[in-house]
DNA sequence: TGTTAGCACTCGCTGTTGTTGAGTGCTAAC
DNA sequence: GTTAGCACTCAACAACAGCGAGTGCTAACA
C-alpha cells in the first residue's frame, strides 16, 4: 500500500463522509489535486476495491469505503495523534452546564448525553457507574413502616441507592441500628466487588454470634442491594435518536426500525457501549458484535473518577460518521466530566 | 345526525382503523349490509362531509375520518359503557411482572410502560408521582464527608428521594441530627405540596429559637429536595418507540422525525400526557396543544394510591388508533397498577 | 513501466406517457 | 327517498427513453 494509494483512500472516505454520494474517479481529480489524472486513479481505486478498503454499489457508480476502509482511516487518525477537532472553545459552556446541575451522577450523565447529541448531531449514550467498582462508603437503614425498611447505600462518587424491602417480620430500630453499624463497620472502604457471598456468610455468622439475632433482612440486603446486582443498577441514558433520521443510510424505515428497536433495548446497549474495555473505543459496522448494530459505529470512552473507569460514555451513528469531529468530542467530554466527577467527591 | 349517518360514519372509521386506506362507498357496501345501495352510502357520505366528520384525500379517493370523526367514535364508545376488549386473561401475566419487580416505583413503572407496548404495538409513556401529591414521611440526613450530606426524603407509597447537599461549614453528626429529628416532627404528615416558602420560613425561626443555631443546610434542603422541585424529579418512562415505525402514516421520515423529536423532550412529553386532569383522558388530532403532536392521539389514564392520584400512564400512536383496545388497555392496566402500589404501601 | 486519453459500455435516476381502477358527483328513472 | 347508470377524476403503476456519472479496457505516450 503504496502513499498514493494512500492519499486516494483517504480522499474518498473523506469525500463520502462529507456527502453520502458514492465517490466516482473524476470528482476526486477535480477536488483534490493529486497530480495524475482521472485514469491513474481509477487504477488506484480499481486496486483499493480489490485490497478490501472499497466497494462499489453498482457497477456503474463511485466507490464507497469499506468497513476496513474506515477502519485503516480511523487508525490513521488515531495514531496521527494530531489534534482532530478543537472542542476548546465550549469548555466554558459545558462547564456551566455540568456545575449548574444538582451534584448527581445521575443528573451529570443525564446532560452529558443531552450535549454530546446537542455537539455531534447524532445518537448519544451514557452509562451510569457500574457500581461494583465504586467503594462502600455508608449504609443506612430506615424503618418505615412496621415491615418496610428503606435501605440507603452510598458508595463514592456521590453514588447514591435505595431500596425498600419488605421483611416478614417486624423490625425494631435497634436491631437496623445494630445491623447497619455492624456492616458500616465491616464493608468500609471496600469495593462493591469485594462484597461477595462468601464474605456476607461470614458476616452473617459473625453477626449472629455478636448480637445472639439473626434477620431475614440481612440476607435480603445481600441479594437486592449489595450483591451483584450492578447490571440490574446501572442506568443507561440516551439522547438525540431523532438525528438518527438525518442520515441518508437511514432513509429506508426498515433499517432505521431495526437500529430504533435496538436502542430501546438496555442489554443490547449495554453491550455496544462495553465491546472492550479500551478507554477510547471505536467499533465500526461489522466489527460490531450485535447484528442490528452493523451498520453503525460506535466512538466510545470510559469517565473516571480519580483515575479509577466509572463507565462510558459514547456517540452512535452510521459507519459513514465523521470520526474526527466525534472522536474528539467523545474524549473531550469525557475528560471534563471525570475531571468535574473527581473535583466534587472531595 | 340520523341513525343511518351515524352507522356509516362508524363503519367507516372502523374500516380506516383497519386498513389505513380512504374507504369508498362500494368498499363500504359490499362489506357491510345497511341494506342501501352504494349510491345512497355517497350521499351519506357526501352529507358526512359537509358536516365536518370526513375528510377527501383528494377528489377520486374514498374518505378518511377527520378529527371530529374519531372524537364523535370515541365519545360513542365511552359513552356506550359497554366492555370494549378484554384484557383480563393477561391479569395473571401482568401481576407476575409486576410482582416479581422490585417494590420501587420507578421500576414499576418502567414495567408498565413496557407492557403498554407490548400488548398495544403503541409508543408508550408513564411518568412518575407528581411528588407534591404524595406525603411527608421521613427525612434523614447522613454525612457522606466534612462539607457533604446525603438528604433522603421518603414520601408515602414507596417513593425515596437522594439528594447530596455540598454545604460551605462543616457539619457534625449532632447538628444533622437535630435538624432532621426536628423537621420529621414538623412534617410528618404533610403533603409535600403543603411544605412551601412560608412555612419553611416559620420552621426556620423555629429551629433557631430551640438550638440557637442556624445552618445553610436548612435553607438547601428546601431548594434542592423538600420545595417546588417537583417537577425536576418527576420522571418520564418511554416505550415502544419503534412501534411508530409500523404505521403507514408515518411512513414519511419527516413526519416521524417531527414525533420522534418531540418524544425526545421531556417537558413535552409531560404536557401531552397532563393536557387536563380527567381520570380517562383522550386527545385526538388537532385537539393536542402542542403542534408537533396533532399528527397522533394520546390515551392516558391516572394511576392512584389509595384514591389519591399520583400520576399518569397513556399509549400515543396516529390519529387512526385502535381506539376501542387501547383504552381498555390503558384503563385496565392503571387499575392493576392502582391496586398493586396501594396494597404494597401497608 | 507507469501514466494518460479515448471510447464503448453500464446502470441508476428522472421524466414522460399511457393504462388501470377505485372512487366521485350528477341525472334520470323507479 | 332510493337507485342504476354514466361520465369524469386522479393516484398509482408500469413501460420506456434519455441523461450522466461512472467504469474497464486499450492503445499511445514519456
Amino acid at each position: 500500500m503504496d502513499d498514493r494509494k494512500w492519499m486516494i483512500l483517504e480522499a474518498i472516505v473523506r469525500e463520502y463522509i462529507l456527502t453520502a454520494e458514492p465517490v466516482g474517479s473524476r470528482t476526486l481529480s477535480r477536488r483534490y489535486d493529486f497530480g495524475v489524472s482521472a485514469a491513474t486513479i481509477r487504477n488506484e481505486m480499481s486496486d483499493l476495491e480489490d485490497l478490501g478498503f472499497l466497494e462499489q454499489p453498482h457497477t456503474s457508480a463511485g466507490r464507497i469505503p469499506s468497513d476496513k476502509g474506515y477502519r485503516t482511516f480511523v487508525n490513521s487518525l488515531l495514531e496521527s495523534g494530531r489534534k482532530l477537532n478543537d472542542f476548546t472553545t465550549i469548555t466554558q459552556e459545558v462547564t456551566s452546564i455540568y456545575t449548574s446541575k444538582t451534584n448527581q451522577i445521575h443528573g451529570l450523565l443525564e446532560e452529558t448525553t443531552k450535549m454530546l447529541s446537542k455537539y455531534s448531531h447524532y445518537t448519544s449514550i451514557s452509562m451510569s457507574p457500574d457500581i461494583q467498582q465504586t467503594i462502600f462508603q455508608h449504609l443506612q437503614l430506615i424503618p418505615l413502616s412496621s415491615k418496610q425498611v428503606v435501605a440507603i447505600l452510598v458508595t463514592d462518587s456521590g453514588i447514591v441507592h435505595n431500596q425498600i424491602l419488605t421483611t416478614p417480620v417486624t423490625m425494631d430500630r435497634k436491631e437496623l441500628g445494630q445491623i447497619s453499624e455492624f456492616l458500616n463497620e465491616k464493608l468500609q472502604g471496600k469495593t462493591m466487588q469485594e462484597i461477595d457471598s462468601n464474605l456476607m456468610r461470614e458476616l452473617e455468622a459473625d453477626l449472629i454470634s455478636r448480637y445472639n439475632t439473626l434477620s431475614d433482612i440481612f440476607r435480603m440486603l445481600y441479594t437486592d442491594l449489595l450483591g451483584d446486582v450492578s447490571r440490574k443498577l446501572q442506568q443507561v441514558f440516551l439522547d438525540g435518536t431523532s438525528y438518527m433520521m438525518d442520515q441518508p443510510e437511514f432513509a429506508d424505515i426498515n433499517k432505521l426500525k431495526t437500529v430504533m428497536s435496538a436502542l430501546e433495548q438496555r442489554e443490547l446497549l449495554y453491550n455496544i457501549l462495553n465491546q472492550n474495555d479500551q478507554d477510547m473505543q471505536i467499533t465500526i459496522g461489522q466489527e460490531n458484535s450485535q447484528k442490528e448494530m452493523q451498520n453503525c459505529s460506535i466512538v466510545s470512552a470510559t469517565y473516571s473518577v480519580k483515575g479509577r473507569p466509572m463507565g462510558r460514555i459514547g456517540i452512535l451513528g452510521p459507519t459513514r460518521m465523521e470520526y474526527g469531529k466525534v472522536i474528539s468530542l467523545v474524549q473531550f467530554v469525557a475528560n471534563i466530566l471525570s475531571k468535574i466527577l473527581s473535583e466534587q467527591d472531595e
